[in-house]
DNA sequence: ACATATGTTTGAATCGATCCAAGATGCAGA
DNA sequence: TCTGCATCTTGGATCGATTCAAACATATGT
């Protein structure tokens, strides 16, 4: 009996009840894999030895090198694992990830890491048939780290222009033309705008050369978007500050700081992402200051929140249930090919903006 | 070059580099692996050799095989994947999971499935350490199968009275009796209790017998203790009704509707998550019925959305937190002992609960 | 010149299963 | 009894790596 209840380890293997039963491994395997094609009277015996040692069935380290698939892929980010939870973006598209997942069998694993080495030998070790990366921070690093796999992989919101990498994104500049024409179609000059981050690690005002030399496409060419539709306007483009943000509350609110204190506060925000909308919502809720009435704000992703917000938010929609799908679907169904999918993006309008004052 | 680009499958493993290097699969693998102990002149040849046939890197199937672990959790549930991603309370525990993994590089893998035999087999091939166990519907089922997998696990917020799982679990009881006792003491009298499942598959009215027969402890627990408090303060729990739902907005307006549709309606609401008591909210107020003057709510589970409800909800919070930093630590420092944790709750008071009208 | 120490490389064994061609067994019909 | 045909069962090969004791090579000390 203490043999059974402590069992040191557990080194209790197929091969073990193969002996234990009087039967070969290969019968063994049947056993639990094909059990219709052994004798009723050997199956029992054999599932009965394996009951009485303690074994957990067959164990899948092994089958896995056999079968070679391992029937499920990794999400993979450069964040903490936590923000496939928290951030409102992730979320949505996990979401829409795990139920293309569940529809085909598959299963998912996180890959992330607390620092730069960490990760690199999470996605050298990853258990999975592919990658989806998320592409924000440190972009570049985790699609190199995954294309060294030489596993089927696709970045999300990735513009890269490397044509080497799968990819599925949304028309940034399209989606960022939209949003700046809504606002001056309101009739508003006076511009803020509250940015992803262009490079790593950096938050603050942002220079022209800073833009060109920017290491996220993405935002470079939200960016590229906003500006081109303005200065069509006639607003003088040169005026209008950019000011990095780390996409968190934190930076945001430092940025909305210094734009406030201008002589000329802008009536009209442009925000790359809902998550700073919704942050400077909060921000100018609590300075007194109504939106849309004093300062119109338009954000950018559509995720759920910015339908509840208040006031809820008018934002650049992107297709995020899709783009989970188009994703799963090109790990799953790679044919080795690579292929980039641009797809169109829309304006909800709601009741972040309106017309300035005056 | 056709070779190298088509490359038919990608069947190049260590030992096909070791030959074109013309060294041995073990000094291969060393300069992999632990690359400072081989000589320079030779790691760089095996290196060179590795690119030039497109190696991926020493292959994680096979290193598994040998390392045994996985260092990877497997967090398992009975709903769709996307339950991770949706539901509130299971998001905030990802979360705090997800931080406890992070700390100690661990990843973590999704196992789900659409039907229960999908279940029952992505159960027993996954490649995991341990499994975290979400007890919602299903549970005792889901605890079945991890059990057959004889690797650690435990289950989250299970009262099963099966002393042979660990579990994680609050004292669902004291939480009960701390909720109805706040609205005793603010003088409410007519209650309504909007339960979590009982048994699988089930909503509506539930009857004593229904209750006794319950498969979810966690559930008859919390009810146990909304009814003892009631009665200790004198309230006749006999016309209490308890209404079944699936901890979604369908079941729960269905719920209201009949409540609500009494003659005289009760004054407080007893909701056993905090995800029904949103519902609620959400529901009260397109009735025009205000809370807290004309009805108060107490939710459970003390998610962050119950924070920023309109209005803000006074509910049951569960140490969401330590419970998954908890479940992180039973797995990966099994001792092989099964330890059952029940930690406590507290009372949040907000603003959705005040003295009834008159 | 020889023993000793140090640094590299080798090749067999191992991890835990699945697959499959070939062998064994049992039974019906000639 | 022998052949033919099912129906199991067997044991070796395989998946792709890591590990380790032993072999080998080179340098150091005496």
């Amino acid at each position: 009996m203490a043999s059974l209840t402590a069992g040191n380890r557990r080194p209790v293997r197929l091969a073990d009840i193969a002996k234990a039963a009087g039967v070969s491994h290969g019968t063994a395997s049947n056993v639990f894999s094909r059990p219709e094609i052994v004798r009723e009277e050997v199956r029992e015996r054999v599932k009965a030895a394996a009951e009485a040692m303690g074994y957990g069935g067959p164990d899948p380290k092994g089958r896995l090198l056999r079968a070679g698939k391992v029937n499920a892929i990794g999400v993979a980010t450069a964040e903490p694992l936590s923000y496939f939870f928290d951030d409102p973006f992730a979320r949505v598209m996990m979401a829409s990830i795990s139920q293309a997942c569940d529809a085909t069998g598959a299963g998912i694993s996180l890959v992330s890491a607390a620092n730069n080495e960490q990760l690199a030998w999470n996605i050298q070790s990853a258990l999975v048939d592919g990658f989806i990366v998320f592409c924000i921070e440190g972009g570049s690093r985790l699609v190199e780290l995954a294309r060294e796999r030489k596993l089927p992989f696709v970045a999300l919101d990735l513009d890269s222009e490397d044509g080497a990498v799968a990819a599925i994104g949304v028309d940034n500049i399209a989606g960022a033309s939209l949003a700046a024409r809504h606002l001056t179609d309101l009739g508003h000059r006076r511009f803020a705008v509250l940015a992803l981050p262009f490079a790593d690690g950096r938050t603050g005002l942002v220079s022209p050369e800073q833009v060109r030399s920017a290491t996220y496409a993405g935002t470079r060419d939200r960016l590229t978007g906003y500006l081109q539709e303005l200065s069509r306007a006639g607003v003088d483009t040169s005026k209008v500050p950019v000011y990095e943000t780390a996409n968190d509350a934190a930076s945001t609110n430092a940025a909305l700081e210094t734009i406030f204190a201008a002589k000329e506060p802008p009536t009209a925000i442009l925000a790359m992402s809902d998550k700073i909308a919704l942050v400077t919502l909060e921000w100018l809720s609590a300075r007194n200051l109504n939106v849309p009435n004093d300062v119109s704000i338009v954000g950018f992703d559509g995720v759920p929140e910015s339908a509840v917000s208040e006031p809820p938010l008018t934002t650049i929609a992107q297709p995020i249930a899709e783009m989970g799908r188009l994703a799963v679907k090109a790990i799953l169904d790679s044919d080795g090919r690579i292929s980039r999918q641009l797809l169109p993006v829309e304006l909800t309008v709601r009741a972040s903006s309106a017309p300035p004052r005056g």
